[in-house]
RNA sequence: GCCCCCGUAGCCCAAUGGCAGAGGCAAGCCCCUUAAAAGGGCUGCGUUGUGGGUUCGAGUCCCACCGGGGGCACCA
């Protein structure tokens, strides 16, 4: 088919206008410092290569194409990259089933998914492309893991991690979601290993204090999960004397007013300290339960219903403030990585306590009143407000008081301090996967832990492929002797690599910096232009990353900043979370075999028409449930602009003069202008949608019925339409600019402004309300007077039957509404 | 258990505290057509989830509950 026939043929208009935009590279950003205009950055998550692009793509660069392409109108200097997060366990999986290498089936896949974002036609600066799979990428992974290295960021310990056995490696506390491997699904298990970790938790008190400045820019949301992930809670640490050994031990506390209560302590089963102050007599006791604690999974210890357990250790600690000697317990409910792994138990005002206690039989002693029941006989610990009692000094201060106050007393005897801590953990980054990033560590015998000279980076992967990829619960890179053993960069002597490789969102970590120069050679990022572009203007996304990626990013920007490389704290000024694509109520999956596919629905309806649909059917942030959607029904709408661009533009020439054109329509279009810009700003595309259908159909009857297709004020309604679709639908709206007499492209064909003068409406309708029901409606100036409404209001005839003498009370709203009380 | 978001027409969704309906789907009808498709047009009486409250006026604000979604949940 013809493509100048008037008939819509999507997939004709991609066979043309495709190979034509690649020629005109619209989309680069200019690097120029002359060039003066507003820069913009505008970032989406950038994908995994695993397959062809799918519906979630769809949405995702749908959305962020529009704004993007928004800025490109609106004439700023916008830098809108594209790359892939090439490195994964996928990819090796694959190379595994097939004998192959990572690499082949990853990039293959990037090649797909880079042909089908340019059939989707995003507006994207393919100059920038980047894969974090490339040695000249990871190297800078390497070079950044020696920068925190230097700085005692990164650092090596052993201790229990979380092993996921289905993909043969440990994983982050991020990564393991109710004690399941975020990736998989498998049920995660303790193991004892030595392990690299990046040192966030130094961190933590900025990472919640910086986000005041992603307050209205980010999702509360996630703010929120941030802040519950961190989990800084500020108390006390108060020492306890333990009979029998000459160190003192610290406790935690949140609530150090509650310390005349604390009727036993107890310590973390696992901790050190447990083995160390039981008595002989206990000693079996407590290697029997720790033995159980052990089989226990992570899902069978966090849950909710499970009884309380511990032992007894046999001795007795001091409490600090009125000397009473109170039993030592060890149990699992106490954990010994948060706080100092012991704490002082006050059963009377935390449930934990009072669940063990009663457990147990320990005494329960109330110090706070709180007018609720004895928790002793209730089972139900009293947590709220209250006078303290029972507590010597304290006695009837308020919670605050009694805190401050006790804070005081143990300061000046030396027993207590006040303390903050956090939930968060360090960050784990070994992995014990081949493909990723090698660890640039080699470890000598005699000089220990040694970087490999920055000189002398990337560490490239050696060559392993199929069945040398199996994992067999050690990195495959130990199966690699020559690439293993290296000398030693200190003292020349044999030694050898570390042999696992880098959790792969270090590679996302900092990504967006390296898009403002991918090709640079002389560190990780150029800091000039980082400065420039940074920090990104919007960022997109799913919310799955909420405490991953995000946290992660925040984290390494900061680490940045301190070693004066970017000049911001925060990566993201805004940022959006998309909702995912469904199909009749739920996730698409393979074993529900509801799954869409994008290349189909492309293929069916055309690009443009899937890009409106997944636009138009609601708020952003919502969940589309593509069973609900009609893609048919987009691509019919598009058709009927495309008529009527078609029609305006073969019965008139550019240029005429606008202001002869029919005022009506010119009022809607103008109209439309105005309520197109404020709703695309605040992200309101559906309802942005809404008014370019509108504006479609005004211009159709003004053809059809109204002045006729050669008014100048059909052009002007054509030319803005084209201009406005072109966010949405690129191909459609180009077609149509080409038909109204343009040249390519319509994408920086300027975003229209509109004209004061046409906004102003002639005449308003007044609603008159009696009793606040509408009794008349009165056609009035937009700026009539309060009083003259007010008299036009009570002289209606239409209301007058429903008044009795003078009104009571008159509401005037002018020019809109009047509401008369009788 | 605690916290947050959402409940508007058969469906997806609009509505600065001011006439409950912008847009779309579905449905029905009309025009065009020999006919159908395509195209053009017309048609919206619904406890705004339920019950209270504030207000001249509540889909919108407040409280309680119901339903759906999400987050947190032995971190002392």
């Amino acid at each position: 088919m013809e493509v100048d026939e008037p008939v819509y043929d999507p997939q004709a208009l991609q066979a043309k206008w495709l190979p034509r935009w690649e020629e005109l590279n619209s989309f680069a950003a200019v690097e120029d410092p002359a060039d003066t205009r507003p820069r913009k950055y505008m970032l989406d998550m950038f994908p995994y290569p695993s397959g062809d692009l799918h519906m979630g793509h769809g949405e995702v660069f749908a959305i962020g194409d529009v704004i993007a392409r928004y800025w490109f109108q609106k004439g700023d200097n916008v830098l809108h990259p594209i790359g892939w997060d090439s490195f994964g366990l996928p990819a090796e999986n694959a190379a595994i089933k097939r004998n192959a290498h990572p690499a082949e089936w990853t990039y293959a896949n990037i090649e797909t998914q880079a042909t089908s974002f340019k059939r989707y036609g995003v507006s994207f600066d393919w100059s920038r492309r980047l894969h974090t799979s490339d040695p000249e990428y990871y190297r800078w992974n390497q070079w950044l893991f020696n920068r925190f290295f230097e700085r005692g960021l990164a650092y090596r310990k052993g201790g229990l991690v979380n092993w996921c056995p289905q993909d043969q490696t440990v994983l982050a506390n991020e990564q393991v979601v109710d004690g399941r491997c975020e990736r998989c699904g498998a049920e995660i298990v303790r193991r004892e290993l030595t392990q690299w970790y990046l040192k966030i938790t130094d961190y933590a008190d900025r990472l919640i204090d910086d986000m005041a400045q992603l307050e209205g820019g980010w999702p509360d949301r996630v703010l929120t999960m941030q802040r519950n992930w961190i989990g800084r809670s500020a108390g006390a640490d108060v020492q306890f004397r333990i009979e029998g050994r000459d160190e003192p031990v610290t406790v935690y506390t949140t609530r150090p007013d509650t310390l005349y209560g604390a009727t036993f302590f107890v310590v973390a089963a696992d901790a050190d300290l447990a083995e160390e102050i039981v008595s002989p007599e206990q000693r079996e006791a407590l290697e029997v339960y720790r033995a159980e604690v052990a089989k226990l999974s992570d899902i069978e210890r966090l849950s909710t219903e499970k009884e309380k357990t511990g032992v007894f250790l046999g001795i007795h600690a001091i409490n600090p403030v009125n000397g009473e000697r109170i039993p030592v317990w060890a149990a699992d409910y106490v954990l010994s990585d948060y706080g100092h792994g012991a704490i002082m138990a006050v059963p009377a005002h935390d449930q934990r306590d009072l669940d063990f206690a009663r457990r147990f039989g320990l005494p329960v002693k109330v110090v706070v009143e709180t007018g609720l029941d004895d928790p002793a006989e209730t089972g139900v610990a009293t947590t709220g407000e209250g006078r303290m009692v029972n507590s010597g000094p304290l006695d009837g201060l308020s919670k605050a008081e009694a805190i401050a106050a006790i804070i005081g007393i143990l300061a000046e005897r030396g027993t207590g301090r006040p303390a903050v801590n956090f939930r968060l953990r360090d960050w784990l980054i070994s992995r014990q996967r081949f493909w990723g990033t090698p660890i640039p560590i080699i470890h000598c015998p005699d000089c220990g832990e040694v970087p490999v000279p920055d000189e002398q980076l990337p560490v490239t992967l050696p060559d392993l492929r199929g069945a040398a990829l199996q994992p067999r619960g050690v990195s495959p890179l130990a199966g690699a002797t020559e690439w293993v053993n290296v000398a030693c960069p200190k003292c020349g002597g044999p030694a050898q690599r570390d042999t696992d490789t880098m959790d792969t969102f270090v590679d996302s970590s900092w990504y967006f910096l390296r898009y403002c120069d991918p090709h640079y050679t002389d560190g990780p990022f150029d800091v000039e232009k980082v400065r420039k572009w940074g920090p990104i203007d919007q960022y997109i996304g799913g919310s799955e990353h909420a405490v991953l990626h995000l946290l992660y990013t925040r984290f390494f920007t900061k680490v940045l900043h301190d070693m004066g490389m970017v000049d911001f704290t925060e990566p993201f000024a805004r940022l959006l979370n998309q909702g995912q694509v469904i199909n009749q109520g739920k996730a698409m999956s393979k074993t529900l075999g509801n799954g869409v596919d994008l290349g189909q629905q492309i293929d069916a309806y055309g690009v443009d028409a899937v890009r409106l649909t997944m636009l138009f059917a609601g708020p952003p942030e919502d969940d589309i449930d593509w069973a609900d959607m009609s893609p048919a029904a987009s691509q019919k709408f598009l058709a009927r602009a495309f008529r009527v661009m078609t029609e305006a533009g073969a019965a008139s020439a550019p240029g005429a003069d606008v202001s002869a054109g029919d005022q009506e329509l010119r009022r809607v279009t103008h109209r439309t202008i105005d309520e197109v810009t404020k709703l695309v700003e605040g992200y309101r595309f559906n309802v942005a949608i809404a008014r370019m259908m509108e504006l479609t159909s005004a211009a159709r009857k003004a053809i059809d019925g109204g002045p006729g297709a050669a008014d100048p004020a059909v052009r002007e309604a054509a030319e803005i339409l084209a201009v406005m679709l072109s966010l949405v639908t690129p191909y459609v709206a180009e077609e149509g600019w080409e038909r109204l007499g343009h040249a390519p492209s319509v994408a920086k064909a300027g975003w229209p402004q509109a004209d004061p003068a046409l906004l102003v409406q002639e005449s308003v309708t007044a609603v008159v309300q009696v009793a606040g029901k509408v009794r008349d409606r009165l056609e009035v100036a937009p700026d009539i007077s309060e009083a003259d409404l007010r008299a036009l209001a009570i002289a209606s005839d239409k209301v007058r039957p429903y008044l009795d003498g003078e009104p009571r009370k008159v509401i005037v709203r002018a020019p809109k509404l009047v509401n008369i009380v009788p």
